[in-house]
DNA sequence: GACAATATCCAAAGCGCTTTGATAAATTTA
DNA sequence: TAAATTTATCAAAGCGCTTTGGATATTGTC
C-alpha cells in the first residue's frame, strides 16, 4: 500500500475507500503509529502551536497566576482544534526580539499578547511581522487594528465605586495594578468618573500602583489607613491584594465591610473561587478562563482566515454584592 | 555559497572559516534570516521541546497556581538549552494516552510529570515509552527507577508539628492536600511521627484532605474548630489553605498565632512572598521555582545521555519563624 | 459493448533544513 | 618542485511526511 493512501487514510481524505481506511488504521493502530509531528509540520508548512509569551520583569521577577487559569481556558480550545500550546517566559526587554524570531522560524502560527500597556509597541510591531495574534486586554494609544478580548474595565470600575458612594462613602481608596498596564488606567478612569460625577474631590495619595501580589495590597493599604483622613472604602483590581487588604485591616483591628468597605476584582481564579452563597467580597468578577477561551478561539479564527478583519471582545463584569460592602460608620 | 557552508557558519562548526561565517552572518542578519524551526527539527531529528503535562480533574477544574512558578523556573532553563516548553493541560483520565501520543509522534524530547500519586501508574508508562522525564515529587510505592525533584515532605511535617508539640500544643490539626497525592501522604507521615513520638493520640478527623483552595482552606478549618475538642494549633498545606484558615478564625473571633497557631507549607510563590522580617506565618519553605530549575537542569542532562541513570535530588525546606505560633493559651 | 465518468490508488516531487562524502584550494613536508 | 596534508567549500542524499498529477480499476450511460 501506498504512503499517500495511508496519509490519505489517517488524515480523512475522501479519496480513499471506506474499507481500505479501515485496513489502514487497524494496522496503525496496531503498531501504535502516528505521524511524525516534525515531518507533519514541515511538510504542511504548518506548526500547529501557538505561542505565549510571558513577560517577566527582571526586578519583579513574578508571574501572574491569572496566567494559570487563561491558559487553562485557552490550552482546551487548542487541544480540541489540535493546536499545541508553546509557553515561554522571556525578560520583557526581550519581549520583540522573541516574537520576531518566531516570526522568522516560524516556530508559532500565532501568539496571545499578555498585559499590555497603554501605549503598547509590540502590536504595531506584530502587525508589521504579519503574525496572527490576540491580545488579552487593550491598549488605549494604539490606533492600530488588532484582536482582543478584554474586561470592559472602566465601567466595571466606575459602578464599583458609584455602588460604594451610593453606600455613603465618600473617602475611597484605589490600590490598583501597575501604572501604565492598560487594564489598571482604565480602572482608574472609572474611578475618578464616578468621584467627578458625584463631585468627589481626592487626592493622589488614594490611589497607588503595584504589582498586584498579596504583600503589596498589605502594604499600600496601611498606607492609605496612614493618610490623614483614611478612605472607609477601598477598590482593589485582585482577590489576590483583597487578601493583602484583609490583612491590613486585622492588624488595625478594623473589620472587613464594618469599618472598611472592600471592593476587589474577581477573576474567578480556581483557586481563590469565592462562590458562598453571600460571597466575601464584593467584587467585579469576570472569568480570566473564559476570556481564555474566547481568546483562543479568535486567534484559531484569524489564522484559518487571516484576511479576516481583526475584531474586539468586551466583556462585561458582573457587580456580585458579598458581604465586604456596608454604609460607613460614623465617625 | 553553498547551503552547506551557510549551515555550518550559522550553527557554529569549525569547518567554516572566520571569515566566511562573518560574511554569512553578516547576510543572515540584513535579511533577518533565521533557519526555520520545522525544517530544523526534521532534519536534527530533535523536537528540541520539553512537554509539561498538567492533569485537570474533569470534577474540579483546577489549576494550581504553583505550575505557574515552577514553569518560570524550569523554563528559564529550557530557553538557554534552546529547548521550548509545550504545555498542555490534560483531563486526568486521558494522561497516559497524551503522553503515548506525544511519544509515538516525537512531539517532545521528554516531560515533566506533575503531582504523582502514591501508587504512580504514569512512572512504568514512561519508562516503558522511553521517553526521558522527571517527576516533580516522588511515588512511595513505585518499584522503578526515575529521576525526580522532591521536597522532604515528611521531615518538614514531622519538624512543624514537632515545634508546635513544644511551644505546648496537643490537639493538632493537619489541612492537607488531596489524599493519595504522593506529598500530601508523606506529609501526613511526618505528622503522625512527630504525634507519636510525643505520645499524643488524636482521632481521624484532626486530619481533612482537599483540593488546595482557599475556600477548602475555610471550610476544613471550619470543621477542625467545630470538634468537640477544637486544635489549638493547625499545620496546613499550602499558603493559600493558610489564607482560608485565617478566614475562619476571623469568623470565630479567633487570633491567629494568640488563639490558633498556624505552620503553613509555603512554596515562595511569587504573589504570596511571605518575605517580612518577621514572616506572618510560621512555614516549612521551599521555593517550587527552584524546583523547577532543578527539574529541567535534570531533564536536559537525561535528554543528552539517555544512557545516565535516574537521579533523584532531594530538597529540604526550611522551617521559617513567623509570628502565627504561640504557646497555646490556658482553656 | 464501447465510451465517458467516477472511484481508487500510486509514484514522485517537495517541504527547508542538516549531514555525509567528495572535491578543490591552500599549506606543509620531503 | 612533487607529494602529502590540511583547510575550505560544495553537491547530493535524506529527515518522514503531504500533495500533485497520473494511472488504473470500477461503474454508469446510451
Amino acid at each position: 500500500m501506498s504512503q499517500t493512501t495511508v496519509s490519505r487514510a489517517i488524515n480523512g481524505f475522501p479519496e480513499v475507500s471506506e474499507k481500505t481506511r479501515q485496513v489502514v488504521l487497524e494496522a496503525a493502530a496496531k503498531h501504535n503509529y502516528k505521524p511524525n509531528t516534525r515531518a507533519r509540520r514541515l511538510a504542511t508548512g504548518k506548526s500547529m502551536t501557538i505561542g505565549h509569551l510571558v513577560s517577566v520583569s527582571k526586578e519583579y521577577e513574578l508571574v501572574n497566576p491569572i496566567f494559570a487559569d487563561f491558559i487553562a481556558g485557552a490550552s482546551a480550545r487548542y487541544a480540541q482544534s489540535g493546536y499545541d500550546l508553546l509557553l515561554s517566559l522571556v525578560p520583557d526587554e526581550d519581549e520583540f526580539t522573541s516574537y520576531k524570531e518566531l516570526a522568522a522560524r516560524s516556530t508559532v502560527d500565532g501568539v496571545v499578547v499578555h498585559a499590555p500597556r497603554v501605549d503598547e509597541q509590540r502590536i504595531a510591531q506584530l502587525n508589521s511581522l504579519n503574525l496572527p495574534f490576540v491580545v488579552h486586554g487593550r491598549s488605549s494609544n494604539t490606533p492600530e487594528k488588532y484582536n482582543w478580548v478584554d474586561v470592559n474595565n472602566e465601567r466595571s470600575f466606575f459602578r464599583a465605586t458609584q455602588l460604594l458612594i451610593e453606600l455613603g462613602h465618600t473617602t475611597i481608596g484605589l490600590i490598583n495594578g501597575m501604572a501604565g498596564v492598560d487594564f489598571a488606567v482604565r480602572r482608574t478612569q472609572g474611578y475618578l468618573r464616578a468621584l467627578k460625577e458625584n463631585n468627589i474631590e481626592l487626592a493622589n495619595a488614594y490611589v497607588t500602583h503595584s504589582e498586584m501580589t498579596e504583600p503589596n495590597g498589605y502594604k499600600n493599604a496601611l498606607a492609605l489607613l496612614d493618610l490623614p483622613d483614611p478612605p472607609t472604602a477601598i477598590v482593589t483590581s485582585s482577590i489576590i491584594m483583597a487578601h493583602g487588604i484583609k490583612r491590613a485591616l486585622d492588624e488595625r483591628e478594623l473589620k472587613l465591610g464594618r469599618d472598611v468597605s472592600v471592593i476587589t476584582h474577581d477573576d474567578d481564579l480556581s483557586y481563590f473561587r469565592d462562590a458562598a452563597a453571600v460571597p466575601v467580597y464584593t467584587a467585579t468578577r469576570s472569568s480570566v478562563r473564559e476570556a481564555g477561551r474566547l481568546s483562543a478561539d479568535l486567534l484559531l479564527k484569524t489564522i484559518a482566515d487571516p484576511s479576516r478583519d481583526p475584531e474586539g471582545i468586551l466583556l462585561d463584569a458582573d457587580l456580585i454584592l458579598g458581604s465586604s460592602t456596608k454604609p460607613p460608620r460614623l465617625r
